[in-house]
DNA sequence: AAGCCAGTCAACCGCAGGGGT
DNA sequence: GACCCCTGCGGTTGACTGGCT
């Protein structure tokens, strides 16, 4: 038998919508805002479509406050980073992001990151062996809880996150590529870190790419000093399939 | 010019969970 | 506690577009 469809689909518009509907709506939401139910909104308004029709238009096109692509390089990094934290919980990191929507975090993630970092740890793979942390693991994929997680960082900050948030290891912590032996890896990085520009995100570039590190933070994240992981974050544009 | 293909993104679908009764 | 209703979420689909052959 299967779930009772929430509306009547003969008896609703479905589809694309059209700038008069968008009109309709938008004239409502800024009269009246979402008062009442999603359910009952579209006869109120005056549409033909389906309250989930309306609700998803508005909150993810229609709302005043919320951009649309040209995700920033700053944008695709906390991305990349939040997801390696938490899979895809993408309504969790587009709360992160200012004026982002999850359907848009989930759409430049699927067309765009996600082969991005593919392609770039598929490339990587071939010049160098493990240790090291090819690609972000979604939190779901844990088999066991990592004691490393969860991370405190994404449910308690009220605006959006920026590079400083991602906090520097304690000290002493080794960067994972000197673990190969390779001196030239170590000798060879760049590192931006809160000693020297005093940020307290850390990255370690080796060979094309970032290191990023986290650390457990506080609910005020100042109070951040537990180390947890990171993840390699690819920025070599020749590893990029874009 | 036409057809094909891949990329993008808006929209839909169904499930989970919260809140009310 | 059980049930129902509604919202929010994540996965998926399909229309559209631009580039390539």
């Amino acid at each position: 038998m299967g779930r009772a469809p929430c509306c009547d689909r003969a008896a609703v518009k479905r589809g694309p919508w059209s700038p008069e509907e968008d009109d309709a709506l938008r004239d409502y939401m800024q009269r009246h805002g979402n008062t009442g139910s999603w359910i009952t909104l579209p006869n109120k308004a005056g549409l033909k479509r389906c309250g989930k029709s309306c609700r998803l238009r508005w909150l993810n096109y229609l709302r005043p406050d919320i951009r649309h692509g040209g995700f920033t390089d700053e944008e695709d990094t906390i991305i990349y980073s939040l997801y390696s934290q938490l899979g895809s919980k993408w309504s969790l990191i587009a709360s992160q992001l200012e004026r982002r929507t999850d359907n848009d975090v989930k759409n430049h993630w699927n067309t765009k990151l996600k082969k991005r970092l593919a392609a770039a740890a598929a490339a990587f793979s071939t010049r160098r062996s493990p240790p090291f942390m090819p690609l972000p693991a979604p939190a779901a994929a844990h088999a066991q809880p990592s004691p490393l997680l969860p991370l405190s960082v994404p449910t308690v900050k009220a605006e959006a996150y920026t590079y400083d948030d991602f906090l520097a290891p304690t000290a002493g912590l080794q960067d994972p590529f000197a673990a190969e032996g390779s001196s030239s890896a170590s000798a060879g990085s760049t590192s931006a870190s809160a000693a020297s520009s005093g940020s307290n995100w850390s990255a370690v570039d080796n060979a094309g790419g970032f290191f990023v590190d986290f650390c457990a933070a506080g609910p005020d994240l100042a109070a951040a000093d537990q180390f947890l992981g990171g993840f390699y974050y690819p920025l070599d544009p020749t590893l990029s399939l874009v």
